[in-house]
RNA sequence: ACUAAGUGUAA
């Protein structure tokens, strides 16, 4: 039994998933009885394997739940967004007299900071507070994203002054959701004093943040200015990725970089994702460079992609 | 005992 359990530890955190699931069947198979351990990990494997129905079923028998178990099933079921489900797990959790963790806890946030559910995601902090947590960078970004998403980015911006005189540090995550939500909310005048702060709270620039906002500034038509992001990124140590470039790719047009533009067909095959293809696909079809279209095309075919 | 929160395409 030892053996079984540690190959299933094994293929878990190695994600070989498939795997886990024969070692499990085996396993049970030779005549030992999987404790709740194995279990939990069989019910995190269906998930990972996208079979929640599996994942439900199977965790309904096992005898003995521990906590991990409904932890485990709660923060999958938050990444599926399956949040009655959510519901029901947590409060038959409680009544067993568990009480969920905080990654389930941020994970339950998230998901209902995300699809705009205001009511909840506040009815989860309360939750949160009253089990004892310390509201974390992580938990105040979430619900300054959550607010930013309903369009309150001004209640966004003050939950933000709430956090620091909490003494907790907002991070480069936080900031960037808070630029985006000013920008998607017709407040680009906020969006000078966010980069101010940042600045004197000493917070560099990241892909992911520099990415959002030339996709921001590209998309409220700022040309020049994203343009200036692009070029500092590597001063600031970053790599364009295929998230820069898609966003960038009507600004590299009209600046006369279709050169740049194909000359990005000769990279390796790993820095595409089919986004990327499509939205140049889409965009040489437009600008009426059907050529250049069929040459992505054919790129793509031979990165292995099938157009969807 | 796995995992944390932020970015891109068409319709």
């Amino acid at each position: 039994a030892q053996t079984y359990m540690t190959l299933l530890r094994i293929y878990w955190l190695g994600r070989m998933h498939n795997s886990a699931v024969e070692t499990f069947l085996e396993m049970s198979n030779s005549g030992y009885t999987p404790n709740t351990f194995a279990r939990n990990i069989v019910v995190d494997v269906l998930f990972k394997l996208k079979d929640g129905d599996a994942a439900l079923r199977f965790f309904r028998e096992i005898p003995t739940p521990n906590f991990l178990s409904y932890n485990i099933v709660i923060s999958n079921l938050c990444e599926l967004n399956n949040w009655p489900e959510v519901c029901k797990t947590v409060k038959e959790m409680m009544r067993k007299g568990f009480v969920p963790d905080d990654r389930s806890l941020i994970g339950m946030l998230n998901c209902v900071g995300k699809f705009h559910k205001t009511r909840e995601m506040f009815q989860v902090l309360g939750l949160m507070i009253s089990l004892g947590y310390q509201l974390t960078v992580t938990t105040w970004t979430i619900l300054i994203d959550g607010l930013c998403r309903i369009g309150k980015v001004c209640l966004a911006i003050s939950l933000l002054k709430k956090m620091k005189s909490s003494g907790v540090h907002p991070n480069v995550v936080t900031y960037t959701t808070l630029i985006k939500g000013c920008f998607e909310n017709d407040m680009p005048a906020e969006v000078s004093n966010l980069l101010e702060n940042m600045e004197d709270e000493g917070l560099s620039h990241d892909l992911v943040f520099s990415n959002t906002l030339m996709d921001c500034l590209a998309k409220s038509g700022m040309y020049d200015e994203a343009t200036t992001v692009f070029c500092s990124l590597h001063e600031r140590n970053l790599t364009p990725d295929s998230y820069t470039y898609s966003s960038m790719l009507p600004i590299l047009s009209s600046s006369g970089n279709l050169d740049l533009l194909s000359s990005l067909l000769n990279g390796p095959d790993a820095f595409f994702d089919k986004v990327l293809f499509n939205s140049m696909l889409n965009f040489y079809c437009r600008i009426g460079r059907p050529r250049l279209a069929v040459k992505v095309f054919n790129r793509m075919m031979t990165a292995g992609y099938t157009p969807d």
